[in-house]
Order: C-alpha cells, then structure tokens, then sequence
DNA sequence: ATCGATATGAACAAAATATAACAATTTCGA
DNA sequence: TCGAAATTGTTATATTTTGTTCATATCGAT
C-alpha cells in the first residue's frame, strides 16, 4: 500500500470513528508509530486532521472535493499564456461568465485580484476557487451534476440562463474549423454553451492550438459573431488565416505571461 | 502485445482493482518492471493516473477542495442517529430535496446506498458526497454562494425552486421554538427554505435538540403543516408537548443507528 | 508542582523503489 | 533483406520510504 492511499485511508477512519490512536492505526496498517505519525504530520500540514497528543482526530471543518479527470496539465504553460490574456480581456466588465474546464479555472484564480466583479459559471471547481474572495461574488448555475466532470448542465442551467446578462464570457472550446464553428462533445452541455453566449455582450472562446482544425460533436457557436479566439503560437498558419477570413479574430496570447 | 494495449489494459487493472504495483502488472504482463515504469510515466503525463512510490493509483484526477468551518462536529452521536432516522422515511421517493448542513450531509452519505433517486440540493458538500454514485442523479440548484458557508441562496435559488418538485425534503432549523414555529438565522436562506418546504409533498424538520426552545432570525415554516421534526432524545419534554399540542409531529431519533 | 508513564521528533540505517545510461531486441518501411 | 527507429531489458546509481533508537517533551495523576 502507498502512502498517498494509506493516508486516505486514515482520514477515513478519522471520519467514520473520530480520533484514533496512533498505535491503533499503526496496527491497522500494520506499519510503525512512526510511519503513521509522518503521515499524520503530512495531513496536518494540508490542514485535513488536528494532531492530539497520541493519535489524531479529523479536522474541525468539512472539506469536500470535486474530482475531476485531468485532461492536459492544468500547469500548461499554453493554457497559463492564454488564461492572461484573457484576464487583460476582461477590462472593466463587472459580470463575467466562465465555462468549465482547466483553462478557465486558471482564468478565474487571476480574478480573485479583481474586486466588485461578480463570476457567473457552471464548474464547481471555479466556484470553489473563488468561494473565499469576499470582494467576487460567484453565481452558480443550477443544473445536474454530470458524472463525469465536475460541472452543470442541463434544463435547469439552460433556463437559468435565460435570465442573468453577462459583460463578457470566456467559453472553452473542444474543436474549432476553419469557418471558425466552435464545437463541444456533449449536446447537453453545447447546448447550454450556445446560451451561454447569448447571454453574454462580449465572448471569447478559449481554448490551446491542438483544438483548432478539429471538429466535436456539435456546433454551438461561430467566432464570427463573437470577439475572438484565444489560443497559443502553436496555431496552425493556415488555419488561422482561414478563421480570420471568415470573419473570426484570433488572438494569440503573449508567452511567459505570469 | 503493443505498449498501447499495454497501457490500455494497465488502466483497466486500476480502475477495476485499485492500486496495483509495478511488480503486480509486470507479472500480468510479462514484462520487466522498466517497461511497467515507463507505461505508467506517460500515463501519468497524460493524466491517466497517479504514480505512487511502487505502483501506481487510479486516481487520476484533480481534487478542488471546499473547506468551511464546521459549527457542530459532524460526528456528534445525535447527528448521526437523526440521520439515520431521515434515512428511514425517505421510503421510496424518487426525489429528495436536502437542505445543506452537516445533519442533511451526513443523510446524503446514507442515500449513496439508493439508486435511482434525484437529490436535489443547495449544498456543494452534498453534490460532493454524491459526485460519483451513478445511480443518483445530483441537482443543485443555482444561486450565489455564500462566502461562509458552502451553499447558494438568492433569488435564483428561489426561481429554480418554483419550477421542480420533489417527494420529501429535509430541511434544517437554526431554532423551533413551542408552537412549532421554524427559524433560520438569514433571511435570504429562511425565504430560500420556505420555497423549499413549498416544493415538497412531505416535510421533515432535522434538528438536534438544543435547537428546539430557541428562535432565530427567520420564521419560515410552521411543523403543523410540514411532517414532523426529527430530533435526539435531549429534547425538552415540555417543549415536546407543547409542540404535539400545537399539531406538530416529534420524531426522536433511536440511538445507536450506524 | 512533581513524578512516572507515554508520546514525539530527530538522526541514522536498511530496504524498497526510481532513474539514467546503455545494450539487446523487435518493428517497419524501403 | 537491410537498416533506422522504436521498444524493451539490464545494470549501476540515486532517491524515497520505512523502521529503530534515543534524547526531549507532554500528559495525567497524585
């Protein structure tokens, strides 16, 4: 067994039988003392147990997680440039949207610089981000929780949509053409994204330069009726003149952006 | 067999069986330990994994954490036991609306046994606790999160409120006071639970006992017209009658459920 | 407050595991 | 068939993890 998984293991037992001793868990495990206090000592530093004297007990709060699939690095440096170039984008908007998706996550840590803005987005993992910034206020869209991603979708967050505006949106995008129709791979959540839009003054699509010449399953947007595309240099020559001569702008975020 | 495949069947043995070792999938394979490290390295970099010291994890994702102060302790013995006895009188509805809190948290972890049911909720540590049971579908409805605690409130919340229906709700009482009166100490919240209670064909008041006598901010229910209050044993018996007496229905949790 | 018992953390040692470099093998296209 | 490139195995050398010992700190009961 590993340490990351027998630490899992205790914060389970913390939380199923409150405080156990450190000899209990030591047997549990069948590992010494001192291998369970280290791993005690690790999960106190992540503030997940309090330490007492002999063993341990789980830490006064809740803490939840919302789990996700890591599709690229969110340490990208690709999504990094672009998630700052998007920040200089949002300008004096008071009401930005945020779809789901590691790009955007990065967008919204630099907001929590931002004050008097308010951060309306379907990702719960964006909302976690931002929960502790008293001067951002965070809307979450109602919907259902999909099982495999730590977002909304759904008639709820459709309807709810209806009803909110948005200075600017940043939209994350799972294939781009060369007309530059702006496709997602579910229809739920493509659907829901084309409202998005529409909810929103200004829209941007987000999304790094291995997206752009692909297709997904559903178009739910064109660049030609928003304010741009967001990408890395990696963006191929040809494609990118074929999306401005369709009437898209592209923007190619600065490197070494921090 | 190709390192793909390889690599394929390597995520099968982890997603079905947990962590595995690199000796483990070597002797699967056939393969020397090497090969099994470099396998798991470009797994890892492709986010598919979590490489341990040893072996590797099916963990391969991202966890954003939500962290609040916890007023009670979760593992309070009379949480747990009127959680429990939430639990029982879920009976077969399909959809069950929770109220965030640690006594609905703890009877979110007791529904992971249902399937086929719809939790509807205010509270991200719910929709956290049921991310991944594929039998119930999760609805959180919309809102603003607050900045001390991790749940939405507001005028969304209440639209979305109006247009879903639910079988039962459990919802939490901040005080109860003789006439059954029911009070949150926020008025957004009272207002957002009153809409609640409104959207549910039955009702339960969850509360431990030191609730009941006290008032808050907020009157936004009455027992007599909800289902009952479910409470622990401590509950004053004078209180008690005087609530029977204005037609409310007091439910004592048993003790020692697990 | 004092004492004995127990817990703790630092330092070191040992075992297990990872990495890098290089050799051997296989694959695939011309 | 040949040879370049990719894959895999082997070996030697780091690195990580765990266990042990021991001086010090802490707790609980007088």
């Amino acid at each position: 067994m590993s340490g990351a998984l027998r630490q899992s293991r205790i914060l389970d037992f913390l939380n199923t039988q409150g405080e156990c001793s450190v000899d209990f868990l030591a047997g549990q495990f069948g590992v010494s003392g001192m291998t369970i206090r280290r791993d005690l000592q690790d999960l106190q530093e992540a503030g997940r147990v309090l330490r007492t004297h002999g063993g341990a007990a789980p830490a006064d709060r809740v803490s939840f997680e919302f789990k996700f699939l890591e599709r690229g690095e969110l340490n990208e440096p690709a999504k990094r440039n672009i998630a700052a170039t998007a920040t200089k984008l949002v300008g004096d908007a008071r009401t930005v949207m945020l779809d789901s998706g590691t790009t955007t996550l990065a967008l919204a840590r630099r907001l929590r610089g931002h004050s008097g803005i308010s951060v309306i987005t379907t990702s719960l993992p964006i909302a976690s981000e931002l929960q502790f910034c008293s001067e951002i206020e965070v809307i979450l869209l109602g919907g259902i929780l999909r099982n495999d991603a730590p977002d909304l979708a759904g008639a709820l967050t459709e309807a709810n949509l209806e009803s909110l505006r948005a200075d600017v949106a940043f939209i994350g995008a799972d294939g781009i053409d060369e007309k530059g129709n702006v496709y997602n791979g579910s229809l739920a959540v493509g659907r829901m994204l084309g409202k998005m839009a529409a909810a929103a003054r200004r829209v941007y699509a987000v999304a790094d330069s291995s997206k752009v010449g692909r297709t997904a399953l559903m178009k739910f947007g064109k660049l030609a009726e928003w304010d741009g595309l967001i990408t890395d240099r990696g963006i191929d020559r040809s494609a990118r003149a074929a999306i401005t001569a369709a009437g898209g702008r592209v923007i190619i975020a600065a490197e070494g952006e921090e």
